[in-house]
DNA sequence: ATAAAAAGTGAATAAATTTGCATCAAAAAT
DNA sequence: ATTTTTGATGCAAATTTATTCACTTTTTAT
């Protein structure tokens, strides 16, 4: 349990299956599943995963994750984010351009997951049958693009991670 | 005199239309407009209004109301012109690209246009379906390329002029 | 391989937000 | 017409969250 991308995985999950008030109790949460970190880095850590803190029904706050796209199939594990990463054979970067290879048909059902992710390092994709063309924002690494899919498609993090 | 109800349409209204970043900022605003509060009261007037604190997309946080989900403005009347540029939903650069993003399945259309018009400034567009990459000449600006697409698509002014 | 740049982090601190307590005003009750 | 209750609010303290600084590690460029 030593990687960034594994906790940033972590920290959603916990938010989304508990109701989390603080940064502090969130914290403990993570020592507990052998993360070691300070609030500091949680703080941070949030502010990438952009969880927002908001009312409880009734008082308290809880942190959650906006959904500002429809709601489709949850993808959280067993969903289809983990199966899709099975579709998924490769990324090579040129330039701000990055080329994803995938098994026959999964393209477009694998950029669409990434769409609805909306990472920030990533402005469009174009997906063809078994190949998906991303266009990565300016200034970003590699790394950044990398784990922006891995958040999208947590298996990824087996194969590319 | 302004009572607690207007003042919390006022505060939804001002954060759904700016990017407010803190309470501090949130109270000049609403001082401003005639409202005396404190920090306090807003602090609980949010906590009422469920409003959320997230990170920004840049950097900086800002406050969202969660539901917040964007509901495309209905199609208004008019010609095919419209019809089309209605379909439009948005431009980002990276580089010598652009990605257009489009309503599902509005892409191959709208790159067709694009085609039809043969801008100098555009040398190419690849379409999947709800996604146009346009692949820009050297040495030409943003600005140009975005009147280049208005000039194909002239209701598109509204939206992105 | 080496240098340079970028990313990640903790400790301490600053900044921002929430809350306990007291007060005041308006509504409800007696 | 008082008294009681309730809701709204300010102030200041407590709590929580974000950021600055210094340093280390990792990645990228030469």
């Amino acid at each position: 349990m030593k990687n960034k991308v594994q906790r940033l995985l972590t920290i959603r999950k916990i938010i989304t299956e508990n109701n989390i008030g603080s940064q502090e109790l969130l914290l403990s949460i993570l020592k507990d599943e052998g993360f070691d970190l300070t609030q500091a880095t949680l703080s941070r850590d949030l502010k990438e995963l952009r969880v927002a803190k908001m009312a409880d029904r009734e008082n308290g706050y809880i942190y959650t994750i906006p959904e500002k796209t429809v709601p489709m199939e949850p993808m959280q594990r067993g969903g289809r984010g983990n199966f899709l990463a099975d579709g998924f054979n490769g990324i090579q970067f040129s330039g701000n351009l990055a080329v994803v290879k995938t098994q026959p048909g999964y393209a477009n059902t694998i950029a669409a997951i990434i769409d609805r992710n909306n990472p920030f390092e990533i402005i469009g994709t174009i997906a063809g049958d078994d190949t998906i063309l991303l266009i990565l924002r300016e200034g970003v690494s590699r790394r950044e693009v990398i784990n922006s899919l891995v958040l999208a498609m947590p298996n990824l993090k087996e194969k590319i991670g």
